[in-house]
DNA sequence: TAAAATTCTTGATTTAAATCAATTTTATCA
DNA sequence: TGATAAAATTGATTTAAATCAAGAATTTTA
């Protein structure tokens, strides 16, 4: 692996890739690097004292919730360059949500009084964070719909094609347990298996393990 | 009625209303007031043209969008001072969803170049607006964990008691039709009507008609 | 690499909510 | 206001997905 540098794993963040550089050395100055997190353990969770965001450097995370009686309700997958909790850069307020790495993960941070600061000075920064909050909702209303009107199938079907489409291929894999997607996209695993055979026995897709090949 | 100001529109919006009489007459000048939408119309839908958010004056509005088989899919309802489309003021982007006015409604409207403009001048508002952002973030995330864990029982108790908490009383005004809530809490109008009947038996609330009053 | 643990799959059964259908109630407007 | 339309309720039936259960496959770890 290459040596380690601040100032890559901020540029992971779309958020920040365009800045200039001597915002990002800003930046720098005001996160903390190269934290390690094995896989199976704790990044954020409710009440740990912790605020602002995070940035995956390398590795894997999964963001869940728990249900009353304890299940896990996937709320999202975070991968390299992925960023999560900017909400919590100017309210102060903490995770509601578990982020647990689901291999070993290496992140950066950036806590939120520091980013303030920095924000004040910086309008172009708050442009474009506005930005990345704005495409947020749209992605997240946009699932809403998609959770509210397609059965199981489709919305297994629907997922697969959006991995396609975003990596450009047409063969894709799977980057999390099957249990966590099933979880991510609202149903059982049980019911995720199924409906993968039947989308496999429909044509639409051929499944090698956690290689998933769209026919098209 | 007391004589329409633009100042007092805009200040009906939680975004705005702390700012400075200064930031607020400036804001003044780059939006549109006294819009007026008749019960039934339309105020925003997808490909009009428009871009910026609208803040509701008067009135009440539903947002919603379309399943492939035409049904509507309500996704969120708003009264006096909500604001929407606010993610549409930095991307250069339209809604992908319908605003319907449920009664007759006024709208003041900010346009996305004038206000982008505003903002390179005025850090302050972009803070506000973040904060605003990450707010909504959170809710947004909240009702989906609420979605995927609760049944249609649970979740219509859930929404009735948020109202209430909101308002502050135990007696809660249903602000839509019962089948928007419905499509809203993401059951049928059946279903719905049925769980309320359940919930009374079960001591939960009283009904009486548009009314609800909570017992607790 | 073998043993233990977890995840995945498949089948049988149950269940919550959707759908279909028919009234009743409420709202709209000519 | 009365007529018409829309919304809400109630009942009967269907259905998609959950649950329960047990074995197969994979992953973890000692």
């Amino acid at each position: 692996m290459t040596k380690y540098s601040p100032i890559a794993c901020l540029s992971k963040a779309a958020l920040f890739t365009d800045l200039p550089i001597e915002l990002k050395e800003k930046l720098v100055t005001v996160s903390e690097h190269q934290q390690k997190f094995p896989k199976g353990s704790i990044i954020r969770q409710p009440d740990d004292g912790k605020d602002g965001m995070i940035v995956i450097d390398q590795g894997k995370a999964k963001v869940y919730n728990l249900s009353k009686d304890g299940k896990e309700v996937v709320l999202g997958i975070l991968q390299k360059g992925d960023i999560e909790g900017q909400q919590h850069l100017f309210k102060q307020s903490e995770s509601e949500n578990f982020v647990e790495a689901v291999e070993d993960t290496w992140v950066c941070s950036i806590n939120r009084v520091d980013f303030q600061n920095l924000l004040q000075k910086t309008p172009d920064l708050s442009l474009k964070l506005l930005n990345n909050f704005g495409e947020k909702l749209v992605a997240i209303e946009h699932n809403s719909v998609l959770r509210n009107t397609l059965d199981a199938k489709e919305r297994i079907l629907a997922y697969l094609n959006d991995l396609a489409n975003e990596q450009g291929k047409n063969e894709v894999k799977l980057e999390l347990k099957k249990k966590d997607l099933a979880s991510y996209l609202g149903i059982t695993p049980e019911t995720f298996s199924r409906k993968l055979k039947e989308l496999e026995k429909d044509g639409k897709i051929e499944v090698h393990g956690r290689w998933i090949k769209m026919e098209r």
